[in-house]
DNA sequence: AATAGATACAACCGCGGAGCT
DNA sequence: GAGCTCCGCGGTTGTATCTAT
């Protein structure tokens, strides 16, 4: 196989004459081209990408339509603030999976990849950088665990007691089906125990608008980088604005600092 | 009010897998 | 089996917007 002479209109970089002989267009989609897109997608149905850019006579790669498509256009796309059920989920499939964005993105209905790839890019790796740790490490998967995730699923549940008529537990869905965590696309890793959660009826009460995950997290970290039976309830900032942006408080960040110092 | 830095997000790029000839 | 094309994924970059000074 040779992937470098490959795709003739899509992913093979083009010279500057050859963009200009062929005009493509690169850069934000304008009004005209979204229009055109949409048009064309709604009579002819999506897919074989680089003849419907050429048909469509969008002057964009097959690759930029597929995109702007499936990121921006497609109806079911959906926009606006990642919420808290999304947040903890997005937590719990990238400890499972790791950087496997499409596949996470398919257990958030409307999400997609992208946008998840930037919320972790921007929110989580930022905390990571808060706590001047790897957000690949240990330290850092076992905060998001034992604290973050913990901490998601107290606010997901303050939002179901403020607002009991609103379905909020509900909006989580079980991110695989039952037999998910033996499941080769577990990759062998252990579960989480979120993931041992979704596969225990008696934990994730998805029908009666309570999580009892939140007491089986209140244990301390089985890796020893917390203190047993710390409470961090009272240091909670809820600042009222972005939900992930206020899950650290500042004594959060100095404790954990002084967590990964000390076991670093 | 100006501006520098931070943040969020749209878009691009390189690459690998799959399928077809 | 080799060559080619298409599709989709993950990483990265560019830029518009927001925030702090």
């Amino acid at each position: 196989m040779d992937h470098h002479q490959d795709d003739t209109k899509s992913s093979r970089n083009y010279s500057q004459s050859e963009e200009d002989l062929l005009e493509l267009r690169r850069g934000p989609w304008t009004v005209d081209e979204d229009f055109t897109l949409i048009n064309y997608i709604a009579h002819h149905g999506e897919g074989r990408w680089n003849s419907l850019a050429r048909s469509a006579g969008l002057k964009r790669t097959g690759k930029s339509c597929r995109l702007r498509w499936l990121n921006y256009l497609r109806p079911d796309v959906r926009r606006g603030n990642i919420t808290l059920e999304e947040q903890l989920l997005i937590l719990e499939l990238h400890s499972r999976w790791g950087n496997r964005w499409s596949k996470i993105a398919q257990h958030l209905p409307g999400r997609t990849d992208n946008e998840i790839k930037n919320y972790w890019r921007t929110r989580v790796q930022k905390h990571a950088k808060q706590l001047k740790c790897d957000v690949n490490s240990k330290q850092f998967k076992d905060t998001m665990r034992y604290l973050w995730m913990p901490r998601l699923v107290e606010r997901i549940q303050a939002a179901a007691a403020a607002a009991p008529n609103l379905d909020v537990a509900v909006a989580l869905p079980r991110p695989e089906n039952s037999s998910a965590a033996a499941s080769s696309e577990s990759f062998g890793t252990p579960a989480s125990d979120l993931t041992d959660c979704y596969n225990n009826q008696d934990c994730y009460a998805a029908n009666n608008n309570q999580f009892s995950y939140g007491d089986q997290l209140s244990l301390s970290s089985p890796s020893g980088y917390f203190n047993q039976g710390l409470d961090f309830g009272g240091q909670w900032a809820m600042d009222g604005g972005d939900a992930s942006d206020s899950l650290w408080s500042v004594d959060d960040v100095w404790f954990l600092q002084q967590q990964f110092n000390t076991n670093a």
